[in-house]
DNA sequence: TGTGATTTGTACCAATCAGTTTCTAATTCT
DNA sequence: AGAATTAGAAACTGATTGGTACAAATCACA
């Protein structure tokens, strides 16, 4: 009964989640989204209402494709050990800066900017940071090293994870130097991984 | 022989700071800029030569009223075990939003925004990080627990100290519940201070 | 009391912002 | 064919952006 769409929804979200993660939410100019969607400003007003609701439903898009696989890692009951799931968690982190990508992650620097601003955006992102939470604390328990501790205990090194993927990502979107991450990331290992008697952090065994 | 300037340079900027640490940098339109340094627009480009230059000297502000004193802090030798300096300055932090201030930290802000598009500000954000970067490997290397370990375990914990304090302040700009933060703390502590099971009084690092 | 130097306030600039409107053309159905 | 709905393009809001131009105000010094 209509002329059908010819341009594919998710594509179009695919483009505008590249822009917003490039250039964060407020730096993404409308000509840069349609750019980047390739279609017009009609289309993009006829599909995703505006700007801000385009941008929620971008990061309903990046919670599927890059948080919850996230989370499914962290989760995976086919890498028996949780702490091994967080420490390739992390390298990958270091693997897509040194492949040249210094986008950090969407949620992370929505979290510095437009989270401070507006309350539905702020929702999303504590939502997403949920889930990261989540994963964290379900590797920590499922880790031979923790699974033991208290539940606070857990509680606490699972976020302090959260913590340090933040502020991992955020960095790394500044183009600081790669030896301080990959020096960051060796900590977490260490923190996380080794209980051996030399280990600084072996008391928490 | 000219007119004498009626306002003073330094209450300017600090105001300045204030906008750009609330909003930084990008969403710091210049009416906010002018109203909060309380001065016109004339005045401001004649003194500052342009926003950006204006950021700048902000930033060279920030570093000497709130880095320094962190730096100082970290290195103080009037607080014998650097792991307590390390648990004060968090705890600060902690404090700081327990007040309502979401403001986060400039640095922090501005490296997850503006020192992605901008060179120069890029730049002044890594200075600052390297800042905090010594003031961390000086309390750690000054600490009970780790003065005899590796130096290159000590500059691992100082970078992932770093990381955590980003993450910190960013997470806290976005309003994450507090309770998120406490526990990320508490998780520093029990890094860097507590061995459990050992005597306390054997061990007041 | 001029005079020259500088600051200050304001009007103004062009560019850009997000968002709307309006039109034509294309496509699919009944 | 005709109704319905879309795409696409362009023009257009009205507000806001960072930045300039310039005249009036204010001082120091002769």
């Amino acid at each position: 009964m209509a002329r059908p769409r010819e341009f594919d929804e998710n594509d179009a979200l695919d483009g505008a989640m590249d822009v917003f993660w490039t250039h964060g939410f407020e730096n993404s100019s409308l000509p840069a989204l349609l750019e980047g969607m390739q279609l017009t400003r009609g289309s993009l007003y006829k599909a995703f209402a505006d700007k801000k609701n385009l941008f929620l439903m971008v990061m309903e898009k990046y919670e599927k494709a890059m948080v919850a696989p996230v989370v499914e890692l962290l989760t995976d009951p086919a890498i028996p050990y949780g702490t091994k799931r967080i420490e390739q968690l992390f390298d990958s982190v270091l693997e897509t800066v040194r492949n040249g990508d210094y986008r950090g992650c969407l949620l992370c620097t929505t979290a510095a900017g437009a989270a401070s601003v507006d309350q539905e955006i702020a929702d999303k992102v504590h939502e997403l940071i949920s889930d990261m939470q989540r994963g964290f604390e379900v590797s920590i328990g499922q880790s031979v090293k923790f699974r033991s501790a208290d539940k606070q205990v857990q509680q606490q090194l699972a976020n302090h994870l959260v913590t340090q993927y933040t502020g991992l990502r955020i960095l790394a979107r500044s183009r600081v130097p790669i030896e301080l991450l990959e020096q960051s990331v060796d900590s977490v290992k260490l923190i996380f991984a080794k209980p051996e008697g030399s280990d600084p952090s072996a008391h928490i065994n």
